[in-house]
DNA sequence: GAGGCCATGTAACATGTTACATGATTGT
DNA sequence: ACAATCATGTAACATGTTACATGGCCTC
């Protein structure tokens, strides 16, 4: 349930708005926390009805600005406290690999440097974020930053890495070698 | 819809009933796609509905050992080449990151400090797997030394990572000081 | 014959995604 | 007056988790 811990923690800074926070989760969150609409919309009702947050004003178009009770900030130190982050976490990229071997071996180095490519650009979209968002503002972007240099780390290390399987792959094989049925491997995306 | 995927790779080298896919999942893909036994059985049914996997004999105990059709490999070699990777991957360890200015700056540096450990246990952890298996083995195995790879680099990061973050957040700090109100820091687990 | 493993399934619930529906206000 | 933006919500569906239910087979 870290959606409910997201809308806390957005709301220890100012009072907002369910538009508001949509906003905020697809600027400064999106990256980690990705939330819709819907959900959004969803979780700031059962908050309000459990008491965490609580509607401190009413604006134009129906607008309703929440704000952090005690008991929700309450609950949000409990939780960056005692929860451990580690629900079971998949990648899709990952489960690719293991069975690259059905694809004929040019195939699947070719894949393997697209997803290098793709770690690549990554990184420098992470990387003209950094330049672009002013460091000295508040609580969430001091963290924020720590946050960022984790990603900068993460695509890094997976784009060296997915050159290194490259790189097994053409010198040990991975299943089949290309025969004559097979399509031959594409170019990878400079 | 990669559980389906998941699937047809295992059944790509054997037939097997859902027992064993259920083996084979809490084993070789239990930190890349954990599934549960529902979930399992659930697809299963789907895909021999669909055609791409049949039975292909029955055993004792109501045991229905599913194979490979030529349609299911078609569509796990359409999902290697075609799609993307790229599901929004959420961290419900960055997320407590962002919001660590709502602790005093101790505890905060603890709980990185508590990550960094995290990482170099599940470290050594996949270091321990990789001597105890036979490398010799199947297709699966080789690629899946490839995804094991991965997951030593990434914690290796996130070690590395997290004990720099501890040390920003003591050196700039991160929000407010402890004051008298909070309860002091525990020490970080040796 | 008893306990443990093999084996399959269902039900209830939580979470997340996509699409739809509705309307007020503001700026030009 | 028209468009863009603000603003909230619902419905249908897909995916994932937990718990429950049932029973056959094998070994000791």
């Amino acid at each position: 349930m870290s959606l409910r811990h997201a809308l806390l923690g957005l709301l220890v800074d100012r009072t907002a708005s369910g538009y508001d926070l949509m906003k905020l989760f697809d600027t400064s969150l999106a990256n980690v926390w990705p939330a819709t609409q819907s959900q959004v919309y969803g979780e700031l009702g059962k908050l309000d009805t459990t008491g965490l947050v609580e509607v401190v004003a009413e604006g134009p178009r129906g607008r309703k600005e929440y704000g952090l009770t005690p008991e929700g900030l309450a609950e949000l130190r409990r939780w960056l406290v005692e929860e451990e982050g580690s629900r079971p976490q998949r990648s899709e990229t990952l489960l690719q690999v293991f069975f690259l071997g059905v694809l004929p071996k040019n195939q699947a180095v070719a894949r393997l440097l697209r997803q290098a490519g793709t770690a690549a650009r990554q990184h420098a979209g992470l990387a003209a974020l950094k330049e672009s968002v002013d460091w000295e503002d508040g609580m969430l972007s001091v963290n924020g930053r720590l946050a960022l240099e984790y990603g900068l780390r993460l695509r890094a290390m997976e784009e060296e890495w997915a050159r290194w399987a490259a790189d097994e792959v053409l010198r040990k094989g991975s299943g089949r070698a290309a025969d004559a049925e097979d399509a031959p491997a594409e170019a990878p995306e400079s």
